[in-house]
DNA sequence: TATACAAACGCAACAGTGTTGCATTTATTT
DNA sequence: AAATAAATGCAACACTGTTGCGTTTGTATA
């Protein structure tokens, strides 16, 4: 599928709207249910820039299937506005306060990108 | 202002119809005005939240005016879904690869809140 | 106090996204 | 070729974000 092969090309996490317009023709409902049968099927994962802007990646190989647990940090540049899947910046462990419980994290970064900088 | 009011007595973030239910009577507008000129303001801070909805709450007093740079970990319960600012769980830092620079950083833990388990 | 000006408020309207139902097209399987 | 299953497109609706504009309310001043 055209959709997966997007994601892979770049490292980047795309925008619904970013994909579309990778296409020549599509119909945004159809990417959108392509979008949640990749999310629910374990091959990319769906995170929420800065603006509110839900953007999708591919998953790596190591990422376990439903849960989503490739805790990586995701970069989001705010000049190019790209946002990035740090796949190799591991999340250290936080200290939460006692009666917290801890099953997953996510870490939203922003700074300038190393193209930009 | 009641909004200010009801985000001080809690220390969670509501989200905008949470907030709105709270008052007999408003305007959906003027409440997402008095966000905007709030978090303009730096008096709040907005987080958005595992799903995509966008909430806030009361900055703590050291909170620079514009940047709200108070870096500190936001928690999402997924038993009752409320977003607890953990003001005194600080976020370690983060190694970025090289030409990468950081200005800011979100973090988001789920998990189970300290009532709820 | 009456008038003038400014701030707050409410409504209409529009765009973008998420979501579901349903009918049609396309692909698979007998 | 016929039957069945999967993918696609469209209509529709809800909710959020956002702006414009006119009305109400509050404040300052003659
Ligand atoms: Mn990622
Ligand atoms: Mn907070
Ligand atoms: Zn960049
Ligand atoms: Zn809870």
């Amino acid at each position: 599928m055209k959709v997966l092969d997007e994601l892979s090309k770049t490292h980047l996490a795309l925008s619904q709207s970013e994909l579309e317009s990778t296409f020549r023709k599509v119909d945004r409902i159809t990417l959108y249910r392509a979008l949640r049968d990749f999310e629910e099927a374990g091959i990319v994962h769906k995170i929420v820039d800065m603006n509110g802007t839900t953007r999708f990646a591919i998953c790596s190989d190591d990422c376990p299937d439903a849960t989503h647990n490739e805790e990586h940090v995701h970069f989001n540049c705010q000049r190019c506005h790209k946002m990035f899947c740090l796949q190799h910046t591991h999340i250290p462990d936080i200290q939460l306060p006692p009666g917290f419980t801890h099953s997953g994290i996510n870490v939203l970064v922003q700074g300038v990108c190393n193209k930009c900088s």
